[in-house]
DNA sequence: TATTCCCCGCCAGGGT
């Protein structure tokens, strides 16, 4: 290999040599990626999926050192070049791929390179000697690029870095930290003006934002957007249950799929089954090898909350082909290159179209192959939301990831890490701090806010020497004091963790976490489903469950409290769309025309809207007066709108409502005849004094503590302990509901406060989705039914609002009952 | 028998 490598060659000629040696060319794309490169630029490279994204961006800062040093002869591996690259990963897990990924370039040229990754569970030894001298280019985590900045003597490094390069970008932007890594990129410019940044994403609503947040607003040098693999081939469809008629109008388990599901992956060599939950995996697992139980240990389960030795089992088997099938939810979205993923099963609504194309490329995941995904609604309504997903794809109406608005707890974070890091002068950091694109409307007042936070806790602090972490020393900001330094660095980063337990066998093995919610409900004894197996609690001790393998049937299924999915706003309006077309008779595609007798029934008992029009059920049985309303906005809209309007409602009425949500409506329910018709003529859907309204109809305060815990973690309140000897999550709530009470009575101005309600608006509530529907609706024909029978739109609603009363056997039965009337009123009235 | 709610990160100097 040197032989070769000793002749006379341009630098391309070696890369394209390389790329010969491996029987294929570069993309037009690559080339176009190097040349920007070489000309200085920085930029994104976005794709829908991962591959050849990698060596276009990894080879410009490869070409540019082969310019700098044409002459092999001179390459020394016992001396590799000084630090040139980093390469920001989102996943620990990503970090030992794409070391391997791009060293084989290196070694394929033989560059006298050193390449290394770093992140927390690097061995101590490796990150001492890292401290010293930085490799040629480096592989590490947002969480650990922070870290790099508390060390004063990197400085001088740093300052020769060439680039920077920020992998799945789409994965951070838009998140807290996304926004630590622009306050990273911006020191980084700092010390190199001429830095040249480099983001890979998956396609977006939103490109130039996710470049302009990347680079930075004013970035000093051209800046790019390159379009990697234009033609990759995907090939997206729905499994449609044999017998439509019968299948269930709610739910969202889907198991009466399995066995379709199962000659799916017989077919080919290896499957990727999602799903949308944690639960779920482990009962599709179950149900999976009930139905083939020769499959067992061909077939795994995998999600974040299962324990990394189990989960680096799972993926190894995926990796080397020895498993047939996995379940999974998005823990494998990202990351591990499973070229040996045949086709993908997405199980249940994909809630997004930008979700659903990343899953989908996690299969055929090399140049030119095709990607295959097949749909499997869990209820019958679900297959219009694969068709919607399916037309906002043709139609390039992919998600935006929305960028955050100044989040002041992670600028304070930052703040202190540069203080650790040799200190900074007010000005110039302000500077730099408002040449990031989320911070470069930055006040004076609020950089001044931030200095006080971090020098003696704000205005209601300054008597608790703790919250004193930096010393101010004439103009200039440091921290010296050993415990603040070691205490902020072991808890450096923007991620706030769930409260669990760990869930271990006697014998010793861990086998992941569940939340103490769930754990503290069951007794010794019980049985449940976990990592796969079916296991019984034994007993609890030092935050673990200890259990044993057990037999029988589950008494229990965990069930995490994840983060909520709500129907994009992209897919919400597709939804919209399909329904506007059944309206009019007009069905195609396989999933639509599947669902054309349910849609016949629909508009025979009651109507389909059309996108300017907004259906209202309103239905009396014996439980009262119900009404349904379908503004098919997602489920966090709809809570927030279900609120609303009842507050609205009793303003005209007093009575009191129950209600109920899902992705596509709200039911009310009220003991009183539901004043709809003289609400809507009082602006029940006004937008004016929304926010007002809003405010007023839910319990903002109870919200905005909970979300007070993140942010109170992220500026550094509140330190969460010793990684793998974490506080308790009851005495991290009780200090963190002590602070937000604390602000609220003797520091109302306090910015944090601010933050906080922002975000509850914001993400919990997405008020400004909300307002854009009451905005639709308002403007909106308003389509008044009264139905003979619950609707097919309106059942899965019905079974929901039942769900808070009735015991699941008893659900179970009525629901069984509903369907089995409503299958006779549907064959009667055809 | 029926069951909705994702994912991700994290110290290091001085002592044996």
């Amino acid at each position: 290999m040197l032989e070769v490598n000793r002749k006379k060659r341009t630098p391309l000629q070696i890369v394209l040599d390389y790329f010969a040696s491996k029987g294929h060319k570069p993309f037009r794309f690559q080339r176009d990626t190097w040349k920007a490169y070489a000309m200085g630029c920085s930029g994104l490279v976005h794709s829908a999926t991962g591959s050849g994204k990698t060596l276009a961006v990894w080879l410009g800062p490869v070409l540019q050192w082969l310019k700098e040093n044409p002459n092999p002869c001179e390459w020394n591996p016992k001396s590799p070049p000084a630090l040139r690259v980093l390469w920001i990963t989102p996943l620990r897990a990503l970090a030992a791929d794409t070391e391997n990924a791009l060293r084989s370039p290196l070694e394929g040229m033989g560059l006298p390179w050193r390449l290394e990754s770093r992140t927390g569970d690097s061995s101590q030894s490796l990150k001492a000697k890292q401290l010293k001298k930085l490799p040629t280019a480096l592989i590490t985590t947002p969480e650990s690029l922070s870290l790099l900045l508390t060390h004063e003597s990197l400085i001088p490094q740093l300052t020769g870095l060439e680039s920077v390069i920020v992998d799945e970008w789409h994965e951070l932007l838009g998140s807290k930290r996304g926004v630590q890594v622009e306050l990273a990129l911006a020191r980084l410019r700092k010390f190199n003006p001429q830095l040249r940044t480099w983001g890979l994403s998956a396609t977006l609503g939103n490109l130039v934002q996710a470049r302009d947040s990347l680079t930075g607003p004013h970035p000093v040098q051209n800046v790019q957007i390159i379009e990697g693999d234009k033609k990759k081939r995907m090939r997206l469809d729905s499994l449609i249950p044999r017998k439509m008629d019968r299948f269930p109008w709610s739910g969202h388990i889907g198991t009466q799929m399995v066995p379709q599901v199962a000659s799916l992956i017989e077919q080919v060599g290896s499957t990727l089954v999602f799903a949308n939950t944690r639960s779920q995996t482990e009962i599709w697992y179950q149900h999976l090898l009930k139905h083939r139980p020769d499959w067992a240990g061909q077939i795994a389960v995998h999600h974040g909350s299962l324990d990394t030795s189990v989960r680096d089992w799972v993926e190894q088997g995926l990796k080397n082909g020895k498993l047939r099938a996995v379940v999974c939810t998005s823990s494998l979205d990202l990351g591990v290159d499973f070229s040996a993923v045949d086709q993908v099963i997405q199980v249940g609504s994909p809630k997004g179209s930008a979700r659903l194309l990343q899953r989908a490329g996690r299969s055929g995941h090399q140049p030119g192959a095709e990607s295959r995904l097949t749909f499997v609604p869990t209820n019958a309504i679900e297959l219009v939301e694969m068709a919607a997903a399916k037309t906002a794809i043709q139609n390039g109406n992919l998600e935006a990831r929305l960028l955050l608005n100044k989040p002041l707890d992670v600028l304070a974070q930052h703040v202190v890490t540069i203080a650790i890091g040799g200190g900074f002068q007010s000005d110039e950091l302000l500077q730099e701090v408002r040449s990031t694109l989320v911070f470069q409307s930055l006040t004076q007042e609020e950089w001044q806010w931030v200095l006080d936070f971090v020098v003696q806790g704000g205005s209601s602090l300054g008597a608790y020497p703790e919250f004193h972490r930096v010393e101010k020393k004439g103009d200039h900001y440091q921290v010296s004091i050993r415990k603040i330094i070691t205490l902020h660095r072991m808890n450096i980063g923007t991620i706030v963790s769930d409260a669990s337990m760990k869930v271990k066998y006697m014998k010793g093995n861990t086998l992941g976490t569940v939340e103490e919610s769930f754990v503290s409900k069951l007794k010794p004894g019980d049985r449940f489903l976990f990592a796969g197996k079916l296991v019984e609690l034994v007993l609890i001790r030092d935050n673990t469950a200890y259990v044993k393998r057990s037999k029988g049937v589950p008494d229990a299924v965990p069930r995490w409290m994840g983060g909520r999915m709500p129907l994009s706003s992209e897919l919400s309006q597709a939804l919209r769309f399909k329904i506007q077309e059944a309206s009019e008779g007009q069905f195609l595609g396989s999933e639509m025309k599947s669902l054309q007798s349910l849609f016949d029934l629909q508009a025979k008992w009651s109507a389909l809207p059309r996108t300017n029009e907004l259906l209202i059920e309103l239905i009396k049985d014996r439980s009262g007066y119900q009404a349904f309303l379908f503004p098919f906005d997602g489920r966090l809209v709809h809570e927030g709108l279900a609120a609303l309007l009842a507050f609205r409602l009793s303003r005209i009425q007093k009575t009191t409502f129950s209600m109920a949500c899902n992705d596509h409506g709200i039911v009310l329910q009220s003991p009183h005849e539901i004043p709809i018709e003289k609400g809507i003529a009082n602006g029940l859907f006004t937008t004016e004094g929304l926010q007002e309204d809003i405010q007023q109809s839910l319990n903002s305060t109870e919200m905005a503590k909970r979300q007070f815990r993140h942010i109170a973690r992220i500026a550094g309140l509140i330190q969460s302990g010793l990684p793998g000897q974490r506080k308790s999550t009851n005495h991290i709530q009780a200090s963190s509901n002590l602070f937000f009470d604390v602000f609220t009575e003797y520091d109302p101005s306090n910015l944090l406060l601010d933050q906080c309600r922002r975000e509850v608006l914001e993400q919990q509530m997405e008020v400004n989705r909300l307002r854009d529907s009451v905005d639709r609706m308002e403007q909106s024909r308003m389509l008044i039914t009264r139905p003979p029978k619950v609707t097919p739109l309106a059942f899965p609603l019905l079974v929901d609002k039942l769900r808070e009363r009735l015991s699941s056997e008893t659900l179970g039965e009525r629901v069984a009952r509903m369907q089995s009337e409503l299958e006779k009123a549907a064959t009667e009235s055809n």
